[in-house]
DNA sequence: TAAATAATTCGGTAAATAGCGAATTAGAAG
DNA sequence: CTTCTAATTCGCTATTTACCGAATTATTTA
């Protein structure tokens, strides 16, 4: 939930959403794989980085009436005005190999 | 969830929820008194039962938002949907008691 | 082609949530 | 005052979900 709703602000690659939830990369892979197979998010892989974003048109009814109405879900809303203000100026350059 | 989707249709006491979702008694009564404690909903004692309404006036801003964006939440709508209907039709004097 | 980086898959553990039964409380009715 | 019914509390187990590390794959770059 804390990914899609980073992901309305501008797609994201693994590393930067690692980097910013500080969990481990496996595990924010297997949330993405996740919320692929279901058709939020679209894939688009560009070199070595894999780009996640939100799906526009997703085939399934009900996933763009909970897209749709993101706004509304509810969760820690602190952190997740930290988690955009981060999306905003995360650098993909730095975050990712350390 | 279910239980304040069903509350939506209209109040119901502890018996008529446990007869809809089917579960124990001791399990709804721990559902609706965290319910209550966070102030979604109100209690009002009526002889031996006990009755469970939607709070109309939280007194968390947050709360109300909840409440008030409820048909927008997700869940399984087939099996809300057929709660609902169990609540128009469940006869308290029926149910409870058996 | 070898080394480096991003991502994924797999197997397992940890934490959170949901559920139950037994014992107890509160009120109603005999 | 005793019994009956609705509801609650408590202790515990089961289920689900989140998460991690190690091994593996894909792609770029040296």
């Amino acid at each position: 939930m804390r990914i899609l709703k980073m992901l309305q602000i501008k797609p994201l690659c693994v590393c930067e959403i690692t980097d910013i939830l500080q969990l481990a990369a496996s595990t924010v892979s297997q949330h993405l794989s996740i919320l692929k197979k279901e058709g939020f998010i679209l894939e688009d892989r560009e070199g070595k980085w894999v780009n996640y974003l939100i799906n526009q048109r997703p085939g399934d009814q009900r996933i763009s009436a909970i897209l749709s109405s993101l706004d509304f879900w509810i969760g820690d809303n602190q952190l997740i005005d930290t988690d955009k203000q981060k999306v905003k100026v995360v650098d993909r350059y730095k975050v990712c190999g350390l």
